[in-house]
DNA sequence: CTGAAAGCGCTTACAG
DNA sequence: CTGAAAGCGCTTACAG
């Protein structure tokens, strides 16, 4: 038996359509979308309307979001790009975003691209194709003029990190922090509690850049000499590799580390106490988002607020979605950074 | 400006359709989506051929997902259904899907349902109306009756949990293992240790039911007397409210506390630290899981093969998608527990 | 070999 | 007030 019948159609005829309804009660299929869809029709006469909607329930029917998308050109769904769900940061964020979306009636969906410019670019692909109303973005490989052809769609978006320069192209929003300056001042920290050798562990891509260069910039203001340890992926067991090459060096070795994110600073912690080491007595670590488990191990980072981010982002789509939403202008949400002090530093 | 045209139909003519590349190029839109979709069109002259390529890439052409879906009945999309994205177990199945999944063509998208009633009946209707080809369920409250519509409706499923005892309803394939004896084998190992007060923290859905009926009949095989403690959400913090409560009991607290999964046990775990209490020697701690910071932690616990499990299910969906894949038997995977002794207990 | 037409399942303006 | 028709953007069997 084929997939199709004799005319190409595909076999749907398994789900019920307001087809099936309305020749069960005997109205138009054009009635029953009417039905089913408004509070009130009065055009219905109020004893056929009951049997439709009886029918309809008996039939277990759902429409098909396909048609209904095509037809409406609204797939009342918002979805959220992420690096690694895995990184209780972004997981935190998807939260905060599906927490205030659903109320709203949004569907979210959350598409994972690794962190890598092949997930990025089939999650830009996805996106063209007119699957959701609106994004959340958190690109690490992307350059801003990638997304002209969304913006030219009038996909809302809002995108992780600063506005380019140049003119903002509408409908994005902006959310960002000075991951700069917080590097910079947990490096401050580090200095001030009389550390001299500190490495900083990041990954290639991603916010540790940044991170990155404020912890450099601390470092030579200061007279000391900055240590990069870069891996390709943002893992415990990369924090850990990192870690036991830094260990490797012996007496030379740092006396405190710095992850870029909590993640990696973790999986430091882990190959520090595994050699042995005293945290922080022979080995100091400090983190970056505060994920739960940061508060757990007692590690000292940079606290973000995951969730009000993601209920923030959900926030301007929805507004966006009303009614002259698109026209709005851009804005930016610039949240300030919030050092914690545990016991690891 | 309003969002439709004078016939009602909505503005779609800001993303570039076949048509408009049938248009630019002079052919119908029948012969760009032959083009478009074939490696070789011997009924199209190729330099016709060419040119259709080339508006198309000019345009930044991308299907339309909505139309291709209502047509062809194929969404190319696999959904994961997950209770709780944030906890680490859950994150890795997702993984193991996606992974396996991409290079065979499918998206994956991740549905959460919060581990509520309505958010699975929300994944529920979600999935009736077809938004994918084939899914991987965690549900806490769905019965295997829930369950008809989507088989009836063809949608291959890869359901945790063991399949009810009645006929197997197509196409639906089984992920399982055995809880209750899993928790039996970890409460024997804590008793095997000395322990007599050995408390168990819950919450009131979800695999941790299973696992407290081995805890319970483990204890009262023993003579212990079996102490739950039950919460509503899964989350370090419902593990620290837990520790908290169970130390307010002064000494007859427990001196053994096992987490039903590694999230509540790692709360558990922070609880009696910050309390001033020494692991394990005045508190021993067991979880369930083996999530990445586990490890880091030193908890003991039961390890299950979490990525593997979604790249299992991930070939079954495949199979199954392939032609008669259908009517394949329904299939079971039983995994085998590990239990993972760390310092902890 | 080539193109026009049918139709997937819906929503909604419009003609009777 | 009521229902039939158009059309969203595609894919594909089929008529010329």
């Amino acid at each position: 038996m084929s997939d199709h019948d004799a005319t190409g159609r595909p076999r749907h005829s398994v789900r019920p359509t307001q087809k099936d309804i309305a020749a069960a009660v005997g109205v138009s299929q054009a009635a029953v979308s009417m039905v089913l869809n408004k509070a009130e029709t009065p055009s219905v006469p109020s004893e056929t309307r009951k049997r439709i909607l009886k029918v309809a329930g008996e039939l277990g029917y759902q429409p098909h979001h396909a048609a209904r998308t095509l037809r409406s050109a609204r797939t009342l769904t918002l979805a959220s790009v992420v690096p690694d769900i895995t990184n209780p940061f972004y997981a935190g964020v998807v939260r905060g975003l599906q927490t205030t979306a659903a109320p709203a009636g949004y569907d979210v969906l959350i598409y994972n691209t690794d962190g890598r410019p092949e997930g990025e670019q089939r999650a830009l692909k996805w996106l063209q194709q007119g699957r959701a109303d609106g994004v959340v973005g958190m690109f690490y490989h992307l350059r801003p003029s990638d997304f002209g052809t969304l913006a030219r769609y009038k996909l809302p978006m809002v995108l992780f990190g600063q506005p380019s320069g140049k003119r903002t192209v509408l409908p994005v929003d902006y959310m960002f922090m000075d991951n700069v300056e917080a590097a910079a001042a947990m490096t401050r920290l580090l200095i001030g509690k009389g550390h001299r050798r500190i490495a900083m562990i990041l990954t290639e891509f991603g916010p540790g850049r940044r991170r990155a260069i404020g912890y450099q910039a601390v470092m030579r203001d200061a007279g000391l000499e900055p240590r990069l340890v870069i891996d390709q992926t943002s893992s415990p067991e990369a924090g850990v590799r990192a870690m036991e090459s830094l260990l490797a060096e012996g007496d030379a070795r740092p006396t405190a580390v710095f992850g870029a994110n909590d993640v990696l600073a973790i999986g430091a912690m882990r190959a520090a106490r595994d050699a042995g080491l005293s945290i922080p007595s022979d080995m100091a670590i400090a983190g970056f988002d505060d994920v739960p488990t940061a508060g757990l191990l007692g590690l000292t980072t940079v606290r973000q607020p995951d969730f009000e981010l993601g209920a923030w982002a959900a926030k301007a789509l929805i507004e966006r979605l009303k009614p002259g939403g698109l026209e709005l202008p851009s804005r930016n949400l610039e949240w300030t950074f919030e050092i914690v002090e545990r016991i690891s530093a």
